[in-house]
DNA sequence: ATGGTGGGCATCCCA
C-alpha cells in the first residue's frame, strides 16, 4: 500500500494537478492539508471517477484536510481533536485496512514567540495527548502531513540562517520529539539520512530553482507498523509543473 | 532590516 501526503494549497487551483499526480504516482491513500474548502464544495465526485473515496473537513479560505483512498473506509472518521476547542479545521483520523491514518495539518506558528507560535505548541500538546490513545487501540498508525517543523538541520538548506527561526526553532523540535517518542518514526529516515531533500519551498526568491528548502512534511509510522514499511519518499515532480503548490507530495511504502 | 510570491477574496490575512 502506498500512503502519501500533499499539501495542496487549495484544492480549487490545485484539482488538475491532484489529478494528473494519482494517475502518475497511483498511490492507495492519499492526505491532503490546506484543501481550503468548504464540505458543500469538496469534489468527491471528480475524486470517484478518478478512483478515490474521500473523507474531507474543511471551512472556508483558510486549512482544511481530506483524505483519499482506493478502498472503502473502515470506520467513521475523526475530523477534531477531543477535549480541544478549535475551530480551525486541522485533523483528519480514518482507518484503511488494518491501518489507521491520521492526516495533520500542524499550525504554522508565524514566528518564534507569537500568539500564534504559542498556539502551535499547545496544538501539537493536545494532539499527542490524543495520540497516545489511539495507538492503545490503533497499533499499526501512520500519522502525516504538513508538520511545519523541519526535524533537524539536514532538513534545512541552510541551517545557520534557519538557526532557531520558525519551523526550526528547539521548542518546536522538542514538541515534534514528544509526538515520535510516543514510539513514532520518521519514515523518511528510515531508508535515507542524506542531507538536502526537502518538500516545501517558498514561493519567493526562486527558492525551488535553488533547492532553498525545508523538510517540513512527514509521514510518522508506529513501532508496531515499521517493519512493514519498505520504501519512503519525497516526489519533486509536481513543484516542478506550472502554477504549483509550494509543497510536493511525500510518501511511503507498506508491503 | 526588509521584502520577495501566491491563495482567498474583495482588504488584508495567512503562509
Amino acid at each position: 500500500m502506498k500512503i502519501a501526503s500533499w499539501n495542496v494549497n487549495s484544492l480549487n487551483v490545485r484539482m488538475p494537478h491532484l489529478a494528473q499526480w494519482l494517475r502518475d504516482a497511483q498511490p492507495d491513500v492519499v492526505a491532503l492539508q490546506e484543501t481550503k474548502v468548504e464540505d458543500e464544495r469538496f469534489p468527491d465526485s471528480q475524486l470517484a471517477e478518478l478512483g478515490y473515496r474521500s473523507v474531507f473537513c474543511g471551512q472556508k479560505t483558510y486549512n482544511g484536510v481530506a483524505l483519499l483512498s482506493r478502498v472503502p473506509f473502515a470506520s467513521e472518521c475523526v475530523t477534531a481533536i477531543p477535549n480541544f476547542d478549535d475551530p480551525q479545521k486541522r485533523v483528519l483520523a480514518a482507518t484503511v485496512g488494518d491501518v489507521r491514518i491520521v492526516d495533520l495539518y500542524v499550525v504554522n506558528g508565524e514566528k518564534v514567540g507569537s500568539e500564534k507560535f504559542a498556539y502551535k505548541l499547545r496544538w501539537i500538546e493536545a494532539v499527542r495527548a490524543w495520540l497516545r490513545e489511539e495507538l492503545i487501540t490503533h497499533p499499526n498508525m501512520v500519522v502525516l502531513g504538513d508538520f511545519n517543523i523541519a526535524p533537524d538541520d539536514r532538513d534545512v538548506h541552510d541551517p545557520k540562517r534557519w538557526r532557531e527561526k520558525i519551523l526550526c526553532s528547539t521548542p518546536e523540535r522538542d514538541a515534534l520529539r514528544s509526538l515520535l517518542d510516543l514510539g513514532l518514526h520518521d519514515s523518511f529516515r528510515l531508508f535515507n539520512d542524506e542531507p538536502g531533500h526537502h518538500s516545501w519551498w517558498d514561493y519567493r526568491l526562486a527558492a525551488f530553482q535553488r533547492n532553498w528548502g525545508l523538510r517540513i512534511d512527514l509521514a510518522l509510522v508506529s513501532d508496531a507498523l515499521r517493519p512493514r514499511i519498505t520504501a519512503a519518499g519525497i516526489d519533486k515532480a509536481p513543484r516542478t509543473w506550472e502554477r504549483p503548490s509550494d509543497h510536493t507530495p511525500v510518501w511511503l511504502q507498506t508491503d
